[in-house]
DNA sequence: ACTGACTCTTGCCCTACAGCAATACCTTGA
DNA sequence: TCAAGGTATTGCTGTAGGGCAAGAGTCAGT
């Protein structure tokens, strides 16, 4: 499957969406390579894309004060990911995108992107769907959390994502439940 | 001001809607008064409905496993709320919304508001807004929370929301900065 | 204006998690 | 294949905030 045929059939799973329709934009997404840990978006930055995982994983990350890192979202294949706050208000972002292992993309720019939002129904759809999700995903997490000490929290977690653990390091799972990686390790022995 | 001319304000301050425009839908919006701690839906029911608040002040908020309660947000005049989550996945709600004081808030049905959604840009256009903000001010609030202590967050919360305090129960205050209202009351002391 | 009921404050103790340091364990690249 | 640098584990100790209980303050309804 070509990167285009899997961005078509991500398409057609959420909205109606004919190959010659399709044909008409598909070359606003190019195809980019990242290496494992490189960094597609930087804090301070003004996100101007928006990507779509074709294969590997990213992470959106805000650092702390004090150089705590804070996973918000892990982007897994076939999924839209960027830093939406940013794109969004187009100030700087303050959240970093980083590769988690070596990834394939299509990357589309903002303005393409925003023109798409607004002439194609289509992808209007979408971004109203990316835009619901991001939300929900989001209230979600926080209620998910609340009031749950750091053990339930990773119970949660193996629940909805099992395997997660296996493929994604543990200083990053504890950044995503809001842990220190020594609390993550010690919990993970009451398992 | 009537409540529909208040209404009207609203979206002409978010897009262009002429007086005639809206007076062909503004009969689904309807007039509801509501006292003080009166309860506008109940965690596990499904909204049905979304809400502009013409005066008064709601909130919305969860109730965690010990019977703590988290608030999510506070919707003041001249703001849309109602349980995005639920309404959107026609899911029962896992928040409850609450009148802080007494209120009048114009509400229109679930499927009233959708189809104005569909048919009605410039409601398309308020509701991609409301979507937006929601994200956005759920992502900030994370992120300026995270990694700060309790008595940062109140401070930030002054600083964003100035005369809050006054306004808002301190119970309130404390869920809405997720901690007790005994560390609430224990931090006003160091500002 | 009075009373009963919420709401806020504060002293005390407790617990979950943070953070350091030392050790053990993987990876990755030449 | 081996060395080097990152990653995970674990003992020890420190601390922010939780929670109870008792008292003070405040508000609403008759």
């Amino acid at each position: 499957m070509t990167p285009h045929e899997q961005l078509l059939s991500y398409f057609q799973s959420k909205t109606h969406l004919s190959p010659e329709e399709f044909s008409e934009f598909k070359d606003f997404f190019v195809l980019k390579k990242v290496k494992r840990n490189e960094l597609l978006l930087r804090e301070g930055e003004v996100c101007t894309f928006n990507l779509f995982v074709l294969s590997g994983l990213l992470r959106m990350y805000h650092i702390g004060p004090e150089g705590q890192e804070f996973t918000r979202y892990f982007a897994f294949e076939n999924k839209f990911g960027t830093s939406l706050t940013s794109l969004i208000e187009g100030m700087p972002s303050i959240e970093n995108i980083q590769a988690v292992e070596k990834s394939e993309v299509l990357k589309i720019s903002k303005v393409d992107f925003f023109k798409l939002v607004e002439t194609v129904p289509s992808v209007n759809l979408i971004y109203k769907n990316i835009l619901e999700q991001a939300y929900i995903t989001s209230q979600k997490r926080i209620y998910d959390f609340q009031g749950k000490t750091a053990l339930e929290r990773l119970k949660w977690l193996l629940s909805h994502q099992p395997g997660i653990l296996n493929r994604i390091p543990s200083r990053l799972v504890a950044s995503y439940l809001g842990i220190t990686s020594y609390t993550l390790s010690r919990i993970k022995a009451e398992l």
